[in-house]
DNA sequence: GTCCATGCAAAGTCTTTGCAACAGA
DNA sequence: TCTGTTGCAAAGACTTTGCATGGAC
């Protein structure tokens, strides 16, 4: 894929090695939305990977800023950053539990306007969403929450 | 203290018994903004409460609705819900550590707009933003991020 | 060839659970 | 009195660390 190339210029930007166990981590994470990081430490011992090495990269690319860690679904996950997903927010329905991503142009204007009105000098944000989808909306009388 | 009250009567209208090691565990939430959980143990902890029975309470008052789980500063952490402190959302500067508690009713409206776009029946959201505080602005040079 | 990453095993931290004694309503 | 809560101790889940070996550059 085109997000392999991305990952090993930004391993090489940064003067890291790249590694199988590296590579392989990231295409895993590449796979998905988010993971739970015990999620993704099980899945990568399957292929072979000791445990340690996988918090070892996970610890890694998130100091390189390639992965960051988010609240979703009132789990704690992480997920590539937007130089690989573009950017995003969460949206999570308490009924089915789905996990959708979005994004808003007015509401990302205002976030940037917000930032200024409190004297931030905004570098990054993040955001989740919870309630009722669509759907959860018709199927779910008044019984909701 | 006004919060105590509240929160007995959150309790008594749940039909959950108040005792005196619950109620410590809230005292010591009404006094800080956000507590990162093991913080919060050990200090129960040192005011002779068992770990399980702090662990015991975070599950009940996360269940009832009173305690939540957000990501501030990095880290993740518990406050009381907003009919305790208000709704507000974070600001965590990257540069001094510091974490602000903010609300700004523009941006509010725009996330609700937002989930009208999106088809979302809202029932809550959080956000955390980060970036340099007014101070480190001026503080730091062009060295950011 | 050099230096860093990996695997392994052990330790460390955080959280949950079973059960007998206890306390709130 | 009755039922749910607590403390304790043990187990479980998650994460980190030290060190010898192997791999990237």
């Amino acid at each position: 894929l085109d997000l392999e190339k991305e990952f090993i210029r930004q391993m090489r930007a940064n003067g890291e090695r790249l590694s199988s166990p590296r590579l392989a981590v990231f295409r895993v994470l590449a796979r998905q939305n988010s993971t739970r990081i015990p999620d993704l430490v099980a899945t990568m011992q399957r292929h072979g990977l000791d445990r340690a090495t996988t918090y070892r990269t996970i610890k890694l690319l998130r100091k390189l800023g390639m992965v960051r860690d988010v609240t979703a679904g009132g789990h704690r996950v992480i997920e590539l950053t937007d130089s690989f997903r573009g950017h995003h927010h969460h949206f999570w329905c308490r009924n089915c539990g789905k996990l959708v991503d979005f994004d808003d142009d007015e509401l990302e204007k205002e976030l940037h306007r917000a930032a200024k009105r409190l004297g931030i000098q905004l570098s990054s944000h993040q955001l989740e969403m919870s309630g009722f989808c669509e759907k959860c909306q018709k199927t779910q009388s008044t019984t909701n929450l």
